[in-house]
DNA sequence: TAAAATAAAAATGTATACAAAAATAGTTTT
DNA sequence: AAAACTATTTTTGTATACATTTTTATTTTA
């Protein structure tokens, strides 16, 4: 697997400290490799926003910030229901059926944050790429990516899988009731509601 | 200067081959460093949106195109609406000062294309920037970054500068009238006018 | 002749070595 | 004792060298 996402899962798992800078040296001995992929991770994870700068050269991981989650999900809102309204009349059977899979997989217990991070974006894009928009796709790809850091709260103390299930379920429904505005008002509640929860708890655990 | 920036100078003055991988050797020689700083520009570019990849390592420069032009400003609307609309109650004369200073520079003629997009940039951000939002901020800087590549027709065959110039104008306009809702329908209008002379030019040409 | 397989080349990815820059510790000065 | 400067150490950035992968050209086979 690529030092990207090894990264990645330590940063998730809090195997990595927050706020220190992330030496690259350090981390080339503990990936066992040089400091050039090293470095380009880094820097791929700083564009990404999983990092953020610590001084003049350095990066280290960033708290999680209510700010953050908040306009990370009006975002979402925002670009999902544009893309997915282009993609609406252009998903046939094939792409529900689809969807379901990914569904099934997030069933599972005891899976890794980021494999749920990643099947969450598998059953909302396998409904918005037959709209065939890759620019689009590709942002709101990014919005996801960078919303798994808030994962943890989610399906932690939030305890947000089950809901968060049911209304995937739901929004397949409508779409195959082929019900254009229901299905789209319901992604809007979807992302959302995730949104003002995610939102809410962090407030709360700062003030506390 | 550095090279990531020298690069989309480039590519904007049409000095690199469109379509055929770019190899980081040349590049190397082309700009006189090593490939590896050569390699973390073509590494971020493609982050960005500036390159696309080809075959399975190389990168090339992708081909402008109606659809990715028509994505970038409808998310454009969404986005710098959400945002500033955050921003309005928050912005003062200084912002408002900050603003028109960057539309006079704006008013030079023979500047670089490269030059005119960031200026644009930091005009609309001047206003953005006291929402304190850094995280929508970003993401809306990053889709101005992307629009740059197809600025080449806005102030070429299009002529839009001037009309784009007086909207400037009258937004600032607004925000002194302390109109709100007239501002924000403004900016939209403002950016979907942009994003529509585009496409339908870019639709146009591909079909001549 | 076209497709598949193989061999040669050229390109990218990574490691190590070195240069430049930044952070730290120590010293001096006020 | 606090601030400012200097020297040292540490860290990042870049160059070169090597390994691996990918691409291209050539040959073989159907």
């Amino acid at each position: 697997m690529d030092i990207r996402q090894k990264i990645k899962e330590d940063i998730l798992n809090n195997q990595l400290p927050r706020g220190l800078p992330l030496r690259q040296t350090a981390l080339s001995n503990r990936y066992n490799v040089s400091r050039i992929p090293i470095r380009d991770a880094l820097l791929s994870l700083k564009a990404d926003g999983w990092l953020s700068p610590h001084g003049k050269a350095g990066v280290m991981i960033p708290d999680l910030h209510w700010k953050e989650a908040e306009d990370l999900y009006l975002m979402r809102a925002e670009l999902e229901c544009l893309l997915f309204n282009m993609a609406f009349d252009l998903i046939g059977e094939q792409e529900v059926k689809q969807a379901r899979s990914f569904l099934l997989e997030l069933d599972q217990k005891n899976l890794p944050l980021i494999s749920r991070g990643e099947l969450n974006w598998c059953f909302h894009n396998a409904l918005y790429k037959v709209a065939k928009r890759p620019t689009l796709q590709r942002v709101v790809e990014g919005l996801n990516a960078q919303a798994v850091r808030y994962l943890g709260f989610q399906y932690g103390p939030l305890g947000h899988r089950e809901k968060s299930q049911n209304q995937h379920e739901v929004l397949l429904s409508f779409i195959e009731r082929r019900d254009k505005s229901a299905a789209l008002k319901h992604l809007r509640q979807h992302i959302e509601e995730a949104g003002v929860l995610l939102t809410n708890y962090l407030k709360k655990i700062k003030t506390e």
